[in-house]
DNA sequence: AGTACCACCTGACGGC
DNA sequence: TGCCGTCAGGTGGTAC
C-alpha cells in the first residue's frame, strides 16, 4: 500500500493532526521494528512538541525538538489520530496532552520507527535516490539511461527515484506504453521525457485522489484492474508476469517491447 | 550493476 | 465450516 502518494497522505493527516501539541508520553510494543530502543524515545520526545513533517519517497520523518521520528510503513501500515483504545496492530502510541494519541499501525511488522539527527544524513546513509516527486528531469534522465536493468526494476530502485514502488511503476509503465522489461538504456530522449511526466501526474494524480487504498483513481487507471477481470482499461487482456520478483501487470497490446 | 532467491511477518482469498 | 497453500503494494542480505 504505501508507495509516495499514500505516504504523502499520511503526512498530510498527520500535519492535521498531531502538530504543535505537547507529547506526554510514549508506548512502543517491543518489536523488531524500533531501530530506537523505547528509553531513547521516551526521552528524546516526551515533553517535546512535532513542529513540522517532511517525506522523501516512502519514508515520513517529524521533528520534535533536535530529532527527527523516522517512519517507515512497510507493505502494511497507517496512522490513526484518537482518543481511547488503539486500532489494531498498533506497534507506537504518542499520547498528547488533549489526550488523544497517534497511533503508527503495522500489521506485518515490516515498516521501521526510529530516530535521527538529520533527514539529509538518512537519506545519504540509505543512499536513496531524489524523491519522485522532487527529481529533476536531467537528474531523472541520467538515472534511467544509466541504468543496464529493466524499467521495471529502474523506476522501483529507491536509489534511483526514491518513492515508485511495485503497483505504481505498473502505471507508468502503463500509460506511457512501455514494456516493463525494456531495458532502462534503451529508452530514447523522447521517451524518458514521457515517463518522467507520467511519473509526476500519475504521483499526484494518486494524491488527489487519497491514494489506492482510500480513495479511488481515475478510471482508465491500470491500478485499480490488477486484482479485476484480468482486461486493461481499454479491454486487452492484461497478463501477469514476474519482473524482478515481483508480480507485475502489463497490457501485451498496449505495451511492446520493440516500441520506438 | 543486475538478478534471483530467501527472509522478515500477518491476513486475505481460493480450492478442496 | 475449516484447513492449507499462495499471494500481497516493503526492504535487506546473499550468492552468482
Amino acid at each position: 500500500m504505501p508507495e509516495l502518494p499514500e505516504v504523502r497522505i499520511y503526512k498530510k493527516y498527520f500535519d492535521s493532526t498531531s502538530l504543535h501539541q505537547k507529547i506526554k508520553g510514549l508506548k512502543a510494543s517491543a518489536n523488531r521494528i524500533l531501530e530506537t530502543p523505547k528509553k531513547t524515545l521516551n526521552k528524546k520526545l516526551v515533553g517535546e512538541k512535532f513542529e513540522k513533517t517532511r517525506a522523501h519517497g516512502k519514508y515520513l520523518f517529524a521533528r520534535a525538538g533536535d530529532n527527527w521520528l523516522v517512519l517507515h510503513f512497510g507493505m502494511t501500515g497507517d496512522l490513526h489520530y484518537g482518543k481511547g483504545e488503539p486500532p489494531e496492530h498498533t506497534k507506537l502510541q504518542v499520547l498528547f496532552e488533549n489526550d488523544y494519541c497517534l497511533s503508527f499501525q503495522n500489521p506485518r511488522k515490516l515498516g521501521k520507527v526510529g530516530l535521527v539527527n538529520s533527514v539529509q544524513e538518512f537519506i545519504e546513509d540509505k543512499g536513496l535516490g531524489p524523491d519522485a516527486l522532487r527529481i529533476s528531469y536531467d537528474q531523472f534522465k541520467k538515472a534511467v539511461q544509466s541504468s543496464r536493468g529493466t524499467m521495471k526494476y529502474t523506476l522501483m530502485n529507491q536509489k534511483k527515484v526514491a518513492g515508485v514502488g511495485n503497483i505504481y511503476s505498473d502505471e507508468i509503465l502503463y500509460q506511457t506504453r512501455i514494456h516493463p522489461e525494456t531495458k532502462a538504456n534503451q529508452l530514447s530522449d523522447d521517451k524518458v521525457r514521457r515517463v518522467y511526466d507520467a511519473t509526476r501526474r500519475i504521483l499526484r494524480t494518486a494524491i488527489r485522489h487519497k491514494g489506492v487504498e482510500k480513495g479511488e483513481l481515475p478510471n482508465h487507471y491500470l491500478i485499480p484492474y490488477r486484482h479485476g477481470d484480468k482486461k486493461c482499461p481499454k479491454g486487452h487482456d492484461l497478463k501477469k508476469i514476474k519482473v524482478s520478483g515481483r508480480s507485475t501487470y502489463y497490457c501485451p497490446a498496449e505495451q511492446k517491447k520493440s516500441a520506438k
